[in-house]
DNA sequence: CCTCTATGGCGAA
DNA sequence: TCGCCCTAGAGGC
């Protein structure tokens, strides 16, 4: 259930615990097992995220690249042997073992193995990713500028910036007090500039901690105990998964509505039009 | 047992 | 815009 922090922390993860090692491949499940022949036993060389790709590079050319995405329901879990409590191998799409460590991939939208192209073909179709730092928000800007479409689609969308999800999205809309309807040509370039620098801060943040926390420091004590207050997904936020519930900031009730399949969650009181 | 949901994204209409 | 893919956990009966 990843938004692109925790794409990288798997990254981070997969390098420390298996680059440099010969590494055991393979797919009990079954729908990977042609290609994890090609891999087991080689070298891990790391992995890289890119948005919320995963690339895991073996020595093993002319197809060095395995690809995941977790799309919405999938989980990559990376621990000891034997520590973990046993799950059925019919779900079990990729595991992968050294004599100390194993990770196991389950309900991936993708899982495949690849040449560098696809993944320089991935780079190049991405937009700016918050967490890397080659990220150029210029190129998210040029296309927000010119886009009819709404900011809160905009954002949703992979090819302007990378690695956001339903979570950032609605978050980092309430923190800058944007409506999520407005359009991209209707945001002044402050506005998109601190929105950006918000993205880099949150998703920063989240990559640090593996959770989404939102909710600024500077509340009342009364607000920040709303706010820590149990929450379905593990973070502290203002907007997601809060509808009908209070406005931490204006009380107001919290707005759902479905937006190209998604739930967007917003304060119709704090967010207003273009700044 | 069943149904619903979820931090995604694709491809057919 | 809709249906579909992938899986696990929660909740209802």
């Amino acid at each position: 259930m990843p938004e692109g922090h925790i794409v990288h922390r798997l990254a981070r993860e997969l390098s420390t615990t298996f680059a440099g090692q010969r590494v055991g491949v393979s797919s009990p499940q079954g729908r990977f097992s042609a290609e994890s022949e090609l891999l087991d036993g080689r070298t891990c060389l790391g992995a890289e995220a890119i948005g919320k790709h995963l690339f895991t590079r073996f020595e093993s050319p002319p197809f060095p690249l395995v690809h995941i995405h977790l799309g919405l329901i999938g989980k990559l879990r990376i621990d000891r042997p034997g520590t973990g409590e046993v799950q059925s191998a019919q779900t079990l799409r990729l595991l992968l073992r050294t004599d100390t460590a194993r990770a196991e991939l389950r309900g991936p939208q993708w899982c495949r193995l690849v040449a560098e192209d696809e993944r320089d073909r991935v780079l190049q179709q991405s937009g700016p990713d918050p967490l890397r730092s080659d990220a150029d928000s210029e190129q998210a800007w040029s296309k927000v500028r010119r886009s009819q479409r709404s900011i809160g689609a905009l954002l949703m969308d992979q090819g302007i910036f990378a690695g956001v999800g339903n979570i950032f999205r609605a978050e980092v809309l309430f923190r800058q007090a944007i409506s999520p309807f407005v359009a991209g040509s209707l945001l002044r370039r402050p506005a998109f500039e601190a929105l950006w620098a918000d993205l880099v801060e949150l998703m920063g943040q989240a990559l640090l901690t593996g959770r989404i926390d939102t909710v600024s420091r500077q509340h009342s004590p009364e607000v920040m105990g709303r706010a820590a207050r149990e929450d379905p997904h593990g973070g502290e936020v203002y907007v997601y998964r809060r509808a009908g519930q209070p406005c931490l900031v204006c009380e107001n009730p919290i707005s759902l509505r479905e937006m190209h399949g998604r739930n967007l969650y917003w304060c119709a009181q704090c967010q207003v039009g273009p700044s």
